[in-house]
DNA sequence: TGATTTAAGATAGTTATACTATCTTAGTAG
DNA sequence: CTACTAAGATAGTATAACTATCTTAAATCA
């Protein structure tokens, strides 16, 4: 059996989807690539062009420009996330638990999972927790955010803010405590890699510190009911 | 009396001294207006210097390039705050009442002390909540820290950090935790005023709320003791 | 089969950005 | 009076961020 998982975007983040043809997924796979490598500020359509073995023309005709496709691969991102929440915590009844192994999916590297061939999501992740940001913090945001561009980012805020609402029905700030989480768990690995006396996370390789340290910041408030 | 109160910077942030000379004070001045009304992306050298009434060239004397002229602008904030922080918890005893006020701070919209004429201290601030973060999510993080860019930012960190010690000395991730008030201070205000739905503070106009909930944040946590 | 649409490649050109270089002038300090 | 420094003026280069157009190749359809 083939799977043909394929994740419905905002049409309005493209000029032609490239979801729908060979160059299109190969221009996706390289900007993924690319921009892991080098960072938002030194990519550029040209490198991109060259890295996927066509022209800078043709990537224009896919986006355009680099900050749509940032919001692409973000929004992109978001989708794949809420998708593997509700497949984890699926057969999940505990509200607590579904939160333990959502904190989980937030701040562990990501294993392949190869479903969608032309993403790597490993590198998406760590494109996300290092620029992700990026996407919403600008002079557009206002005008993104009517176009709907933030929507997976907000459904999924909203998820994981009702789930720790089951936790707790008297919480008083639920959006803004999810966005917490989802935040810390990205910018704590951030810091970790790059800033780590602004952690207290010295040393270690793996992210079971992270781990502990949201749970701590989660729990605490949500048992107090 | 005149007060002369000059924050001292890195030296390698500037190629000269702008706190030293007139156009360099006119350049930091019109660095801050322009910045808060166009935004980094759109921000160059070349509207500067119109800004400022003085040419490219000159600007190009103070600052290696606009991405220096950020970490310079956001070091000071870090410095400034560090400093109003220090002023403001001086005769306060009980930690947790230092807390409290380094919330509000950190929260509040920040009133012109002018006590420095050539920084409007309000546009700033809400420059570092728009796009502080840029001044480290990049790939040239390391080397810039290498250079100490960001010692102020640390330095406040740890210095709350050591205050939630104060209360709590089983806390287990104090700077952890210290930063996540810090950034999420931040971000709820970006987020209430470009993407409220992300919270949960409807239409109000002022931060009250903001404070509450981070109040709600850190204290669950710290009372635990 | 032939006609039409669509995808992609090739090429060229425009405007803006991000610098670098150099020469001049005006003020100030020794 | 000299020498240094700050700043102004001007020019130039490389790259980025597009826009336009023309051609070819493949797929679709009547």
């Amino acid at each position: 059996m083939e799977m043909h998982l394929q994740i419905k975007m905002n049409e309005n983040l493209f000029l032609k989807d490239p979801q729908e043809t060979e160059v299109g997924k190969k221009i996706l796979y390289h900007s993924v690539l690319l921009l892991h490598n080098i960072g938002l500020e030194n990519f550029n359509f040209k490198k991109l062009a060259e890295a996927a073995d066509t022209t800078e023309a043709v990537v224009y005709r896919y986006f355009e420009n680099k900050h749509r496709l940032l919001l692409y691969l973000v929004a992109w991102y978001w989708n794949w996330l809420d998708y593997r929440i509700t497949y984890i915590t699926n057969n999940i009844r505990k509200p607590e638990l579904k939160l333990k192994k959502i904190i989980r999916l937030l701040a562990s590297p990501v294993k392949d999972d190869h479903s969608i061939s032309y993403i790597n999501e490993s590198l998406l992740h760590q494109i996300v927790v290092e620029q992700g940001a990026k996407a919403y913090l600008n002079k557009q945001v206002t005008e993104d955010n009517q176009q709907h561009f933030f929507k997976p980012y907000k459904d999924l805020n909203a998820r994981i803010g009702g789930i720790m609402l089951e936790c707790n029905p008297e919480l008083k700030y639920p959006r803004s405590f999810s966005i917490t989480l989802i935040e810390m768990a990205h910018l704590q690995k951030y810091f970790k890699t790059n800033l780590p006396s602004l952690t207290d996370f010295p040393n270690s390789k793996d992210e079971s510190n992270i781990v502990a340290f949201l749970e701590e910041l989660v729990f605490c408030r949500l048992m107090k009911a």
